[in-house]
DNA sequence: TCTTGAAATGACCATGTGGTCAATTTATGA
DNA sequence: TCATAAATTGACCACATGGTCATTTCAAGA
């Protein structure tokens, strides 16, 4: 494997704390991880700051230094949190999901996204800044690892709806996939902006709203790709 | 109308520069443009530096505030200049391909996309930046002025196309605006993104591998949207 | 209770920040 | 050439940063 720039210029840190962080009681780790949680939501990895989380957490700045070694290790860490959990969220609901039929389930999956957001707004702030500007130690492997996880996800989707026969069998995968995923992925981030700031009120904020607007977007990918693509075949 | 929180503590700062920037020759100008478009695009507003930005520009700090009243008023600026060329690039676009059929029409603006990209990734990268976070003094507005511009865009585009018997009349033009500009928006955010750092490779990042994926993409929202639908009605 | 190892602290370091302004330099017109 | 207004400078200010480490505090075990 080749080594890194990074690598040229230090030692190689890995996205974990210490094992001093480890040892803590459980309600102080947690209070610690939402201190750092919310700052690099927030500022985003290179305007966040050391000094902030330590004041929000309670602990010393020695602390923080002794549970992880570095600024940028902590983010790797954050981002390691940030994206277990969603992918932990999406493989429940596919799951929950897998025997229904694939618009039912492309909406589930819509709504389950909102619910996430709703849920957990810095993971998914965090999320969406690494994903949307490439802000971040490793910034290059890291946006490879999240767009080819979020693409095998829905062309898993689309791939079993094609089994399943709800899909064409000459259906593009790769080109379905990926408009699928970008009407997903930018509902969600609208959503998102729309939970951080409800005055926003993109295409509608409220959750009767968001509702009615993925049962209408999913409907029209129905209508597209559905019958109507069936019928032409 | 109601006073924001900003002018609360500060006199309301308009995105402007002072006359003395105005005063400065055009090759001057252009230098310290570049300087901080530069530094906003790779730092985003709150990482980005003042020092760094009249280092890179070659004038002094004095300086720097004798154009500009504030780091704030500075970027206000920056994001005047990129959204300006954005819209421009766009009604080009648009004014160009206004006879032509609406699916070939929305290939040459997925076209003009990347050109533009590739022409002014540091513009795309504000764009970006502030579409994605809303890191930006008067986020909010700004976020709410460029969705609605970008959907007005799109969306005007659709309705062209209803007009010219190109798309079903019947057609939910909200939601199919909404569904291509996430297409659009996402197509082109990925391909700033293997500009930005071509190692990526982003669903084939060379110009050939990106035109072929535009086609494949607009044939299938032709399949789906086209002809198709009209012969189920 | 005392010893010892582990955990925690926060002053310190070198460097950086946004913004100011007294002093200097430049440009223009008489 | 000189006077004057405009433009420019960069040291300075107060504060902030990431990271370090000598010292203090705490916890556990004998």
């Amino acid at each position: 494997m080749v080594i890194s720039r990074i690598t040229v210029r230090k030692k190689v840190e890995k996205p974990e704390e210490t094992e001093q962080f480890n040892h803590l009681p459980v309600e102080k780790r947690d209070r610690i991880t939402e201190a750092f949680i919310s700052e690099f939501a927030k500022k985003g990895f290179r305007a966040a700051s050391m000094n902030k989380i330590v004041e929000r957490a309670g602990i010393s700045k020695g602390s923080l230094f002794n549970y992880f070694n570095s600024k940028n290790q902590l983010f790797m860490y954050t981002y390691k949190v940030a994206f277990k959990r969603v992918k932990e969220y999406l493989r429940e609901v596919r799951e929950e999901t897998k025997d229904e039929e694939f618009f039912t389930r492309f909406q589930k999956i819509m709504e389950a996204g909102v619910r996430f957001i709703k849920k957990h707004p810095n993971l998914a702030r965090i999320y969406y800044r690494i994903l949307y500007t490439g802000d971040s130690p490793e910034g290059a492997a890291i946006l490879q690892e999240l767009h080819a996880e979020s693409m095998r996800f829905i062309a898993s989707l689309v791939e079993r709806g094609v089994e399943r026969g709800e899909l064409s069998g000459e259906i593009d995968v790769d080109k379905t996939a990926f408009i699928l995923e970008s009407v997903l992925n930018r509902f969600l981030q609208v959503q998102h902006q729309n939970v951080l700031d409800p005055s926003l009120n993109l295409y509608g904020a409220s959750s009767e709203e968001s509702e009615k607007w993925i049962e209408e977007l999913v409907s029209l990918l129905r209508n597209w790709m559905g019958e109507s693509s069936n019928e032409s075949n």
